[in-house]
DNA sequence: CAATGAACAAATTGTTCATTA
DNA sequence: TAATGAACAATTTGTTCATTG
């Protein structure tokens, strides 16, 4: 089960956030963790958000345990020369699936947030008012 | 001093966002806290998002430890007939700028947390993408 | 030392309880 | 009982430490 997606609240987590990405950029390359993290940080440089090591193994140990994604050990670099151990996320079937519910429910969280924030600049900044 | 805005982090918190809208509503009206509760409740309501009481009293607790709204006491509905005591909210002179100086930095802050999502929605849903 | 992971700590927010009029 | 406030608890996230190859 995917755990339905819940936080009716105020803006959606940081955790729900990383695990839209993940979703899509797994089945993509083939990055282990860390390259994954770079990668995003990479993306949101601009934007000021830099996740932490720490919130993205928490993802991906969640989609593990969901059994979205199976994990599979392997060594970076040259074998014999390099004996870092890596672990490559791959989707499952069941994951693929899930992935498209997924996507959906966070389509529309997206864009509950959207709303929020922008009626936000209106209601504070908006035409009419001071 | 307003104590900057900093988190340079992933969204906007709660607390920050409840700020700008207390700043800009307390002037407005003379509300006191539950009514002003009630109000943003009735407003954010179609965005599924209901602050708590706690949260609201947080803030306005904030802003009188900063000087920024000053507190005064007044008895609800007829005086002699309902002894009700609320509490109405005015901005200080000293608020009044930190007003301003808040909205512009709340101003950026929300336009990199709406740039932050509108990405997440082309990387994820936009054209060209599976 | 890069990569992974877990333990731990801090920050943020929500729930419940207390008080007062 | 409405309004305010505080105590407390839970959740979310970040920092630090540990392990492994």
């Amino acid at each position: 089960m995917p755990k339905e997606y819940e936080n009716r609240g105020f803006l959606l987590k940081q955790r729900a956030f990383l695990k839209l990405y993940l979703l899509n950029n797994i089945p993509k390359q083939k990055g282990y963790g860390l390259k994954l993290l770079e990668e995003l940080r990479e993306d949101f440089k601009q934007y000021g958000y830099s996740p932490t090591h720490s919130e993205l193994y928490k993802v991906l140990h969640e989609l593990t345990r969901e059994g979205i994604v199976r994990r599979e050990k392997k060594l970076l670099g040259e074998p014999g020369v390099d004996f870092q151990e890596i672990i490559i996320y791959h989707l499952t079937d069941k994951g693929q699936q899930e992935k498209e519910l997924y996507k959906k429910q966070m389509k529309a969280e997206l864009d509950r947030c959207l709303g929020l924030l922008n009626k936000a600049v209106r209601d504070n900044y908006g035409p009419l008012l001071n």
